[in-house]
DNA sequence: TTGGATTTGGAATAATTTATTCCTTGAAAT
DNA sequence: ATTTCAAGGAATAAATTATTCCAAATCCAA
């Protein structure tokens, strides 16, 4: 947990001239890192000492070790840049503004959507990928998308996929799968009606079915075997279906990851697909 | 730029006593953060008077200041992880590190492009967009996918969007378009056969052709009228697909939420849109 | 070359900052 | 009422940082 995060916990639980100087940090985190024991006393009115002793009291063997601390904890916060959180992307935005929102967003759903999800869960899914007959992908709209595109790479590692942005087609072919074969439904929402039908049929028929929601309770979670979920940042219509699609993408990313992994012939698979592909490219200087 | 890399850049016109100490801090951070100018003189044999003058020389009106400069440095690096550009993800490698690794590219892709494409080209593309009377996009294989995602998003703002995954329904499509179009040519090889050529036919017909490719010289930069560039890690296989969608996406992304900025009514369409799919939905507690 | 000018960089020292010690105060416990 | 103990400040010691000054090295121009 980051230094700041630390303080505030502990603030209740401190000592009225302690709480004071913590809340100060807090609160101000760039003037303290350019601040002396001394001055940073004297802003709210203590004593040089206290501060010093404050700095002992969380651990820190001195007080620019603690500001070292902080300093890195602002770091992490950029990672997630202030403000951009709690703020969508507002009409009267800069340039530059728009882009470190739009980062920080992508950012943030990235990371959250790695931490929702168990290392356990994660391996269950690979599992029943890697030893599955055959991988049917469903999905509608923006989600057909992260299907295709997750089926591409499968392809390319000599896995048997079945994928089409028709939801017709793929109900159609939901009657051949089976007991040993795998649906893998993307759906944000979780209740895509087409893609939920599909799944709940799925099921009946005895395949295993991993979905990839949204973290709310949802129709289609609560079909599946293998629950995974992405994180999105929900309020924001403006910039939602692009963060849930990067959350979609980061997962079934992170997944053909691990299935190289512990596909130990692979690359070459990897490689003689890019080959096959680089006939289509013209010679760059041409 | 970060303080490590001014120094760096720096180090060559240096006095041999400053070079000395550049070289440390450069080399060695971490250590540098926690030591004091007396300290760090010693660790490489000179004067600590010399590393205060070091701090001044620099810029900074304390050798405080200069420690805070390299550690916010060290966190954008953080931002990127250690090792991570230089490091793909290897088969030894924990899950743990896999995560990092993984987001570390795609943040760095992320960064790398919106950094590579200038504010005056972006806003050219804006008019562009902007003032089209109907947008064609095309792109083969992976860039078929992002092609398709920000059709998707530009119909939202009801715009006259082309787009279709079959490159020959692409070509055909072609030769409806005139002046006043706009062709979106997605490639990061820049060497797609079947887009370069609809891109060269697209620009006979004076149709403004916007190409978005890697940073390397390619074909279909050369045909465009406005180029745009992606970034993503080259030379690691196992990841480059997944970099280079992530770039191409963030591009389409921040062109898209630039629109909306620009197109007063926007949030009208994008609520309708998503109104009409929300028929599609089950009731989520169903 | 040679002699002045300039730069480099260290020693000494001043100024500032940090850490410790010691003491007072006041609140809680006995 | 007395003891105990935590809180917190004043004083001071220790350390770190900044400045000044000076010697040596280096660079130029004549």
């Amino acid at each position: 947990m980051s230094v700041l995060k630390k303080i505030e916990a502990k603030l209740e639980a401190m000592a009225p001239g302690d709480r004071e100087i913590g809340q100060y940090i807090v609160g101000n985190p760039d003037q303290m890192l350019r601040l002396s024991t001394a001055a940073l006393a004297a802003e709210i009115g203590r004593s040089q000492s206290s501060v010093v002793k404050f700095s002992q009291k969380l651990g820190y063997a001195s007080y620019q070790e603690l500001k070292l601390a902080v300093s890195e904890a602002k770091a992490q916060e950029w990672q997630v840049p202030a403000g951009v959180i709690h703020g969508s992307i507002e009409v009267g935005d800069s340039f530059q503004v728009i882009l470190k929102k739009l980062i920080g967003s992508k950012l943030l759903s990235m990371q959250q959507t790695v931490a929702a999800n168990s290392e356990r869960v994660i391996s269950r899914a690979l599992e029943m990928l890697d030893g599955a007959r055959r991988i049917h992908l469903v999905g509608v709209g923006a989600s057909s998308l992260v299907a295709r595109d997750f089926s591409y790479k499968l392809m390319k590692l000599g896995r048997n996929v079945l994928h089409d942005s028709d939801s017709h087609v793929q109900m159609a072919n939901v009657s051949t799968l089976g007991p040993g074969d795998v649906l893998f439904a993307l759906s944000y929402s979780g209740a895509s009606i087409e893609t939920l039908r599909i799944a709940e049929l799925a099921r009946k028929r005895g395949t295993t079915v991993i979905a990839v929601t949204g973290l709310h309770d949802n129709p289609l979670s609560r079909v599946a075997d293998i629950r995974l979920y992405t994180i999105a940042d929900e309020e924001r219509a403006r910039s939602s279906s692009i963060t849930a699609r990067d959350a979609q993408l980061t997962l079934t990313d992170l997944l053909f990851i691990l299935l190289v992994q512990r596909q130990p012939d692979a690359n070459d698979y990897v490689h003689n697909s890019e080959m096959a592909v680089s006939v289509l490219k013209a010679d760059r200087s041409s």
